[in-house]
RNA sequence: GUCCCCAUCGUCUAGAGGCCCAGGACACUACCCUUUCACGGUAGGUACCGGGGUUCGAAUCCCCGUGGGGACGCCA
């Protein structure tokens, strides 16, 4: 059997991070097992969706790079079958329509809470052998109900939470096709996976309410009923349920935040899913690896540190070309004009090792090209008396030293060794002076990147300084 | 209120009756490395929600409790 999942998001909003756990497990199934993985858009609810939303979630998918096999279709282009289905549907007896108001329904359920009672509609219009239905009201739309099954238990073995079953007493007859005459969510849902020939429904697990009932239509429509796996819920970082008033966010507000997609993608895949202790590998691994038993069942709280730790091992990891070119245009962004000398790919191969994320190396990169002007108590802290000295005696070298990180390494040994001092009393003055950083690499190959003249005169302007009355700029 | 789901270190998890007085990873602490800060290396602390069963034996199975979550829309 050719597997076929599908991920259908509602446009009526970007697309968060839960919804990308989702659309990740869903792709890897389908790619684990050389199936198809469709992308639907859920935009039935005509009043809250929008194509600015549509395109967020493109978006979204697109830079974590899941694509998809088929589609996107757009469920509002689809009406006149789901209408077609409807009709059929009562044609048959398995639908039938529904005068009452959303008022009386209010009052209705009202009046069922008071008592303890879950709310339900009542059936009043349900048709049954013998019973005598109210008159039309004449000139009111009516909406059209799904004749659920009175007895009995639907029941399914769901792929991550084993077997589900709920009575059909529990169910009411749910509204398929509003007043209006468009179809809802639920109904939808059931025509496209049936007729897009869904294998695996992976989806949150907010719609486990809804699989009985979508089970029960399938089953008056003669349908293949797929099977369900749904996912727990991301919790956020204080164990609280994400909603977009409280920590939701946007994955494309991670691109922001300097993450690589590569980790974001890992960190997902670890987040309710294991493959024994591995904790980091590639997307084109966890396809091979990717089953659906080794999901967890319970809630899982997000944790940016593990996030950043992953980040920060792929920055380390990373082709160099492609992070040079993802930092040339943070930098661009910032109005940093990125020369020629010191290199990028020389900034970065010294750096890529020391950062969490992308902000944080254009941070360290913008120094090189942009006009430093040391903070004066990092001056006044590293740049004392004694250091004068020392400092003079390099920069006296300087155009002699080879243009290497070796030798430059010999130097700063023999100057603080000529004037009786430790390593960081030249070390520490020189990083302030060259990048207005107390952390850098490795002191000499930081010289050693900066072309010669860029040192003489990062390490003159202060020399000059230090003759100012106050011993700093 | 009713129905459904969940429950191992602070966090993500391994664990499918003996291999577990519970393993890995993030975070944390100490030490090592060292030219600052990272990286890396080594070591360490911290967990089976509670109570009953079943069994020679339970983190693993069953029941109850507790806690958390979800759903109950002419939203998706």
């Amino acid at each position: 059997m050719m597997i076929r999942t599908r991920f259908a998001p509602s446009p009526t909003g970007f697309l968060h991070i839960g919804g990308a756990r989702t659309a990740l497990f869903s792709w890897a199934y389908a790619r684990r097992h050389a199936g198809s993985f469709i992308l639907r858009i859920e935009d039935t609810d005509l009043a809250r969706s929008t194509p600015e939303a549509v395109q967020a979630i493109l978006d979204g998918m697109q830079w974590l790079g899941l694509n998809y096999d088929e589609g996107p279709f757009y469920q509002t282009q689809r009406m006149p079958r789901y209408r077609a289905v409807i009709e059929e549907m009562l044609a048959a007896g398995s639908a039938y329509r529904c005068y009452m108001t959303p008022d009386e329904l209010d009052r209705l359920r009202e009046e069922q809470r008071a008592q303890g009672l879950k709310p339900r509609y009542d059936g009043r219009w349900r048709p049954e052998p013998g019973k005598t239905l109210p008159t039309p009201p004449v000139g009111m739309p009516a909406v059209v109900r799904f004749r659920n099954p009175a007895a009995g238990v639907v029941a399914w073995d769901d792929l991550v939470k084993g077997r589900i079953e709920i009575a059909n007493a529990e169910l009411d007859d749910l509204i398929i096709a509003r007043a209006d005459g468009t179809p809802t969510y639920n109904f939808c849902v059931v025509v496209d996976d049936w007729e897009m020939g869904i294998t695996h429904v992976i989806r949150g697990d907010d719609h486990v309410n809804n699989t009985p009932r979508q089970i029960n239509i399938l089953q008056a429509l003669g349908a293949q009923v797929p099977l369900y796996a749904h996912l727990s819920m991301i919790l956020g970082g204080d164990g609280q349920k994400l909603s977009k008033r409280h920590g939701a966010v946007s994955v494309m507000q991670y691109d922001d935040a300097g993450y690589l997609p590569e980790a974001v993608l890992n960190y997902l895949a670890r987040l309710g899913w294991s493959h024994g202790d591995d904790e980091i590998f590639s997307m084109s691994q966890f396809c091979e690896w990717f089953e659906l038993d080794h999901i967890t069942p319970s809630a899982a709280q997000f944790n940016t540190e593990k996030l950043n730790w992953l980040n920060a091992h792929y920055l380390r990891t990373v082709d160099p070309e492609r992070l040079e070119s993802l930092l040339r245009v943070r930098l661009e962004a910032r109005g940093v004009t990125v020369a020629a000398s010191p290199s990028l790919a020389a900034i970065i191969a010294l750096h890529k090792g020391r950062v969490g994320n992308l902000n944080e190396l254009a941070n360290v990169a913008e120094v090189f090209y942009i006009d430093l002007q040391p903070k004066a108590e990092l001056l006044a802290k590293h740049l004392t008396p004694e250091t004068f000295a020392v400092l003079s005696d390099f920069v006296a070298h300087l155009p002699d030293v080879a243009w290497e990180s070796g030798a430059i390494g010999a130097l700063i040994k023999d100057c603080v060794a000529r004037h009786g001092l430790k390593m960081p009393k030249l070390a520490m003055p020189l990083r302030i002076l060259l990048t207005g950083l107390e952390q850098t690499p490795s002191v000499d190959a930081l010289v050693a990147i900066f072309p010669r003249e860029m040192v003489l005169k990062r390490l003159t302007a202060v020399s000059e300084a230090r003759h100012s009355p106050t011993g700093c700029s």
